[in-house]
DNA sequence: CCTACCGATCGGTAGG
DNA sequence: CCTACCGATCGGTAGG
């Protein structure tokens, strides 16, 4: 049946749109209910827990992030090509889904320890693609001899707090954006 | 009397450790009173309020922030020396603080709106003297004519997410950090 | 999707 | 710093 599960979907949507701006601890199923114009037991026809919730958007974005990665390995070449097409498919990625992603990077950590295992080895294989880019890289004498720990975790603080401060309204659109930090970051890596 | 407050401090401290692990509003005073081997309601004879030791760590570390940066402003000439050395002090003060860094990072939108609205003011000033080194140094011509919102926000973004990442145990101090941290993100901007 | 309700836990107070 | 306790709120279930 199409747009069976649609009222589960507003569901989520409502939710993360709470969990970003108040945390998931903070917000309580009442206050979803309340956003759905509906009573809190009402909820779990739709969903079996609030974990549940959380389960969804995390799991969701770590998938659309890691879709985006494997097109940029398969397509691209040249290890700043790689890097550069890495960014803009992150910040896409980010920014098709800004409330998903501040609770993929803000909430993860309320997942139940089981969830949580999992989770955290998905994210340490996608930085760690990344990283091998910017190693290879430096092997290839593309990029400078860094520390890649270094330039791994400021490439991705940089992406990661995007969500705090990009504007959906604004002028500056996300495919600038990304060229502009690409530039910001790679030109700080590349031999002269 | 010296010391006096010693007590008050360890609560503070051990509060400080459970917010940055677990989240504010997924601590409860029973987790903090087990912390410290006494009962939830003892606690208060320490503190007002669950919200005031909260404050105690925003504030406090906004304070921390902001000398910081007073002393920078003071002793350093030229917009690449004031930005670095602007950069090297508020690494210093997260890895001397690297704790409560986390809370008042990640936690401070838990704060009322009375105390929100104070604190978001401060660090809207802090960010903005950052901005207007690197406007100046723009129109000095000593940095190239980049987005200067763009510039520190990612400056920003690196600094912030450093809590989550940078390992106190580990080998790398924190003034080579900094550095190394100044060189990626000042040498993208620097004319050549 | 609702009414009615549960046991557990929350931040905090009274009084010592 | 403790015992004893409060009213409010939590995630979730039963039954319709």
């Amino acid at each position: 049946m199409p747009f069976s599960e649609s009222r589960k979907d507003q569901v989520i949507q409502a939710a993360a749109e709470l969990f970003r701006v108040r945390g998931y601890a903070a917000t309580s199923m009442r206050d979803l209910a309340t956003e759905l114009g509906i009573e809190a037991a009402s909820l779990y026809s739709h969903i079996k827990s609030k974990e549940e919730i959380l389960i969804t958007l995390c799991f969701g974005m770590a998938e659309k992030f890691m879709d985006s990665l494997d097109q940029v390995e398969k397509n691209q070449s040249g290890y700043a090509g790689q890097l550069r097409a890495g960014i803009l498919g992150h910040i896409a990625v980010m920014a098709e889904n800004l409330t998903a992603s501040a609770v993929f990077m803000n909430e993860h950590r309320h997942l139940s320890d089981k969830y949580l295992k999992d989770f955290l080895l998905l994210r340490i294989n996608y930085i760690n693609r990344f990283k091998r880019i910017i190693e290879r890289g430096i092997r290839a004498g593309e990029f400078n001899p860094v520390d890649t720990k270094l330039a791994v975790m400021t490439l991705f603080s940089s992406l990661n707090w995007m969500p705090h401060w990009y504007d959906p309204e604004g002028i500056i659109d996300p495919e600038k954006l990304g060229n502009q930090l690409a530039d910001m970051l790679i030109e700080g890596l590349k031999t002269k």
